[in-house]
RNA sequence: GCCGGUCUAGCUCAGCUGGUAGAGCGCCUGAUUUGUAAUCAGGAUGUCGGGGGUUCGAGUCCCUCGACCGGCACCA
């Protein structure tokens, strides 16, 4: 074997050097102001430590500061080790599990008997900046796994020892010290504790999570923290929350009255009348969008026999989510048990199995706005995004195989038309497949989740997979949008069952007169009414377009000579399907316009003495400063025109 | 469901080591007729989340139940 390597830097030019010679070594040579900036490098685009001996000929990139990600990533791996650091040497008896990088930061778990206060944190990020001052170097060693489980035998750290036993024989244990400070890690990270910004990072809450994940194990107490590469990254990160806090939908849903929850039915909303316009808004436009589409629309019952759920497979797999009902029958020698409908699915079967289906009446697509509840875990509740009372716009589509590729397409179509409608732009998607509990042979699995590629592929290879994630019963597409600060929020869906029309004994005739059965395509678009109203309002921080908005417009009076005419003007705007309201209270228009802005009120009309006179509005638009006069028919054509629904214009 | 926290007027919040409740906004009443983000004056706010306990005395301490908040787990 040779004792030169050669290196191949980025830009194509070579250099030799030594075996065993290090990423470090390497930037020192090339310059030492490079040494001085390098975090990392990549060998053979291999993310990895400047202190890695490299032993073969290989394309090296050394890693710095302008390289975004990799520095984002190296600063917030190093922060969470020097907070554990730091946690350990405030409290000893801390045990150490894992700690990794997310987005915008870290976190790391802790095993400690006295809970964490967001009091003790300035305390720890006290002593970070103390060991980011001493500019610990970060070194690294590969111990054998025996070398490893007897070190933390000794340390008595019990979590480090399962992760060692966790770790597949021939993959290499890295242990790593940050100083005298040592943690068994993947890597890589950098070369010393100075590198990471001592002005850049906070903490920022503590909260219970399980060892590794899992409901049945040890609760730790997870720290969070964020990690930017300067002071005004961490600071314009800490006004998107506070922005993001502003547009929080529980709080302009009090604001402007939109809805309320409260003890006595927890998870289910009680709409006020602004809420509730919005609701029917939305209603009235997927109605639209489903008739155009070719769906029939059915209603079904809202509590159904036990039995049903029984043969559908849901009673089985998630009774403890359902609600039962008790009725106090008179002369009952046995109680009905009926079950509050969790999902739609066998109702609409139950509609599709009366009569006899030909192949002619295929693809069926059948829609409902369909009222669910489940009984979801007390602590998953949250506002309107997860209830335990929620309506569906939901749709099952019995059709033959043949079809699913086209009603696939012709789904994602529909759905990307509604979405940019109600004001987002793009969305992402996400296959998963067959989960460990399921129904249904794996036969069975390998058509649905063949056919369902197939037919995803054939409109865009532009997605993600997600494995073990489908429904019981069948594969699933996800689809995830955007909101105007950034967030991911999922809400459509498609799903592929070819269990439920088995398990239901749904079928067709066929055109050679044999009996089959149809596929269930289930999806919906909003996912819920209540869920998506939640994700409008903070996508749009309560300044709905006209269309969407509950109240349209305020006219409001100047001078009580001019109540009469705000009479007619609302008359008017009412006349051409407008929302409007008079406010003739006896107050200054400074106090009305305020009001009425800070309640997110898009048109203000005012109206005083000149306006009277001359027939004419004061239109003020909310988030715009001044107001235009213009004549009052003007006014309330261009806010009609603005008022329609994107779909009917 | 689990860990931690919170719950005081419609809203936002103050109430120290226990001595029987307060502010601002909103609301009500009156005056003011006002030109684009808060007119002035007066008035009423309440089982201090529910229940139990300790105490001469509990918003304050303890127990318990509930809801909510931040996460985790779950999400047909």
């Amino acid at each position: 074997m040779s004792e030169h390597v050669t290196i191949t830097l980025p830009d194509g030019a070579t250099r030799d050097y030594p075996r065993g010679v290090t990423g470090a070594d390497v930037a020192a040579d090339i310059s030492p102001s490079l040494a001085k900036a390098a975090l990392a490098c990549r060998v053979d685009g291999v993310f990895s430590d400047l202190s890695r001996p490299i032993e073969a000929d290989t394309q090296l990139a050394i890693v710095t500061g302008k390289d975004d990600a990799e520095a984002l990533e190296l600063i917030r791996h190093d922060c969470a080790h020097i907070m554990a650091r730091a946690v350990q040497e405030i409290w000893p008896d801390a045990k150490v599990t894992i700690g990794p990088v997310i987005e915008h930061g870290f976190y790391y778990d802790f095993d400690r008997a006295e809970p964490f206060t967001e009091e003790d944190f300035a305390a720890i990020e006290k002593r970070m900046r103390e060991i980011i001052a001493k500019r610990d170097p970060v070194r690294t060693e590969v111990w054998s796994r025996e070398e490893a489980l007897h070190f933390y035998g000794n340390t008595n750290e019990p979590y480090k020892i399962e992760l060692i036993e966790a770790i597949p024989e021939g993959e290499p244990i890295r242990m790593y010290w940050h100083g005298h400070w040592q943690d068994l890690c993947r890597g890589p990270h950098l070369q010393h504790t100075g590198q990471v910004p001592a002005d850049a990072f906070k903490l920022m809450s503590v909260a219970g999570a399980y060892w590794r994940g899992d409901s049945r194990n040890q609760m730790l107490q997870r720290i969070y923290g964020v990690a930017f590469k300067n002071k005004n990254d961490l600071k314009a990160y800490l006004t998107m929350l506070e922005e993001a806090a502003k547009r929080d939908h529980r709080k302009l849903g009090r604001e402007m009255e939109l809805f309320h929850l409260q003890e006595e039915a927890p998870g289910m909303v009680f709409w006020h009348p602004n809420g509730w316009q919005l609701y029917r808004v939305l209603e009235d436009y997927m109605r639209r969008q489903q008739r155009a589409g070719g769906y029939v629309e059915v209603k079904t019952p809202q509590v159904v026999d036990r039995t049903l759920w029984e043969e559908s497979g849901h009673w089985e797999k998630y009774r403890e989510h359902m609600y039962i009902t008790e009725i106090d029958e008179e002369h009952a020698n046995e109680k009905r048990v009926n079950a509050l409908k969790p999902m739609n699915c066998p109702c609409h079967v139950q509609i599709y199995n009366r009569g006899l289906k030909s192949y002619r009446d295929l693809p069926l697509r059948m829609a409902e706005f369909g009222s669910c509840h489940r009984y979801e875990p007390s602590g998953s509740m949250h506002g309107l995004m997860r209830v335990r009372n929620f309506n569906q716009d939901d749709a099952h589509i019995f059709c033959t195989e043949d079809q699913i590729e086209g009603e696939t397409a012709r789904f994602i179509d529909l759905l990307g038309a509604v979405y940019k409608d109600l004001g987002f732009e793009s969305f992402d998607i996400k296959f998963s497949t067959r989960p460990e509990v399921r129904a249904g042979s794996d036969e069975v699995w390998d058509k649905a989740e063949a056919a369902l590629e197939a037919a995803i592929r054939k409109v865009t290879n532009n997605f993600e997979l997600d494995p073990g994630e489908g429904a019981f019963y069948g594969p699933k597409l996800d689809f995830k949008l955007t909101d105007a600060i950034g967030r991911e929020w999922q809400c459509g869906t498609f799903q592929a069952d070819f269990v439920l029309p088995e398990r239901l004994d749904a079928e067709y005739v066929a055109a050679d007169g044999s009996k089959r059965r149809p596929v269930m395509l289930h999806r919906t678009i909003l996912g819920s009414f209540e869920r998506f109203s939640g994700i409008l309002i903070e996508n749009y921080a309560g300044r709905f377009p006209l269309w969407l908005s509950p109240r349209q417009a305020v006219v409001a009076t100047i001078v009580s000579d001019a109540d009469a005419y705000a009479d007619a003007v609302v008359e008017k705007l009412h006349a051409a399907g407008l929302r409007a309201e008079t406010d003739k209270r006896n107050e200054k228009i400074n106090y009305k316009v305020r009001e009425h802005s800070t309640a997110h009120v898009p048109a203000i009309l005012a109206v005083g003495r000149q306006e009277v006179e001359a027939g004419t509005v004061s239109v003020r638009r909310l988030g715009e400063q001044g107001q235009k006069v213009v004549p009052l028919d003007e006014a309330v054509a261009a806010l009609a025109e603005e008022a329609t629904p994107p779909d009917l214009r």
